[in-house]
DNA sequence: GATTAAAGTGACAAATGTGTCACTTTGGGT
DNA sequence: ACCCAAAGTGACACATTTGTCACTTTAATC
């Protein structure tokens, strides 16, 4: 008698498998999560970039022979743009919540807030655009959709400036595509002289804010 | 009677060869200058980053066999630590030159329109720093160069800003790191939405002096 | 035309990354 | 104790990159 898999439900660790005749089996035990791949494949882009990302690297890190990871994914690309994806999603859900400040100013600091808290999304971004576009049909259709989430991003991002704008906070004679890439590019800026994370948080929000002149 | 070279001088595409004997020969033409070779490393290294920079790359761009590359460099981190010491001495000449801006005001002026026409040299230090420290001597003194022309920036760097404070020109209280992070982090800005260069400087220059808002 | 020495080539071996697959391990239920 | 199926392993074949080197080409002088 074949059985066959009606429902996979994955959760931490370990896998429930329903056979068709509704019994639950459960599996060897994951020796690694969702949650740590994808962790994982954050940190290794970060440190080497797309050309350096390897599944070697990536399968020491968990501590899983190569071979496993191919269980999962048939190659670099395919989990990348599925990480990238997932970070998209968290990213986005988090940026709705915007709607629920009131006025521009508050919704400033929130979003001044949110791109801390994930100031790596840039990099991580430049990174997936080195995927060529001429690779199988899944890559594809994540790059689609990657950009798909781009777009809703920006629209949001753009709604956020056109408040502002109609509020009267804003310079009106600065383009959005500026106001924008400023917000997201002060995040970046390499904290060398070490100075506390807060102090440099208002730093940043005030230069942004005022500009550098008296 | 064994031959020794007592002098050689590079030009445009050929070498002049002295002699003992300081009869001049002329040996066969480049295919490619050195100028050629650092303009296409810089290309292919903010094209595919440190990791996606080959030899074969490189050698395909400048239409010569992968073999003549390795009579220059034994290896890709001496031909591109070696590049990025060339880069950085052209960026230090021209940030040299600050000096003779009387006041702070054109300094500033001067200063962005420098990194503006050097914006590459920000993503290229970042493909640098992945460079193994772990590698043969040549490119240990190359990075250690590096770290040495580092310092002398960031020091003249600090005291156009020291200037601007003396001047009273800058809001006393923003970090000297931040400043600079700054007018460094703007000039990358992508321009996603196609504005003319000029307009589009202008409104960089403008935002870092009074910030975005009203 | 012979000689010279640098410039360049292409074939080779070594190292590393990629993708596959038969096999083993595991944790249940029967 | 036996079966099942997913999880994981390690070896294999293949592709790409790296570094070397004997050889050819070239542009001059003798």
């Amino acid at each position: 008698m074949v059985a066959r898999i009606a429902r996979k439900e994955e959760y931490a660790g370990a896998c429930r498998i329903y056979l068709y005749n509704e019994v639950i089996v459960i599996a060897r035990e994951r020796k690694f999560t969702t949650d740590d791949l994808f962790r994982e494949t954050g940190h290794v882009l970060l440190a080497q970039g797309y050309e350096g990302f390897t599944f070697s690297i990536l399968a020491e890190r968990l501590q899983v022979s190569r071979g496993a990871l191919y269980k999962y994914y048939d190659n670099k690309d395919e989990l990348i743009s599925d990480f990238m994806i997932h970070e998209m999603d968290r990213f986005l859900a988090e940026l709705r919540e915007i709607d629920n400040c009131p006025d521009f100013e508050s919704r400033f600091r929130y979003l001044l807030d949110l791109i801390f808290k994930r100031r790596t999304i840039h990099q991580l971004i430049s990174s997936v655009q080195q995927i060529p576009r001429s690779g199988n049909a899944k890559v594809k259709a994540n790059l689609a959709r990657l950009d798909q989430l781009h777009l809703d991003m920006y629209a949001r991002l753009g709604s956020f400036v056109g408040q502002g704008r109609r509020e009267g906070k804003l310079r009106s004679h600065l383009p959005d595509g500026l106001v924008l890439g400023f917000i997201f590019q002060s995040i970046m800026i390499p904290n060398h002289s070490g100075i506390p994370y807060e102090e440099w948080v208002a730093a940043i929000e005030d230069i942004i804010r005022h500009g550098i002149m008296a």
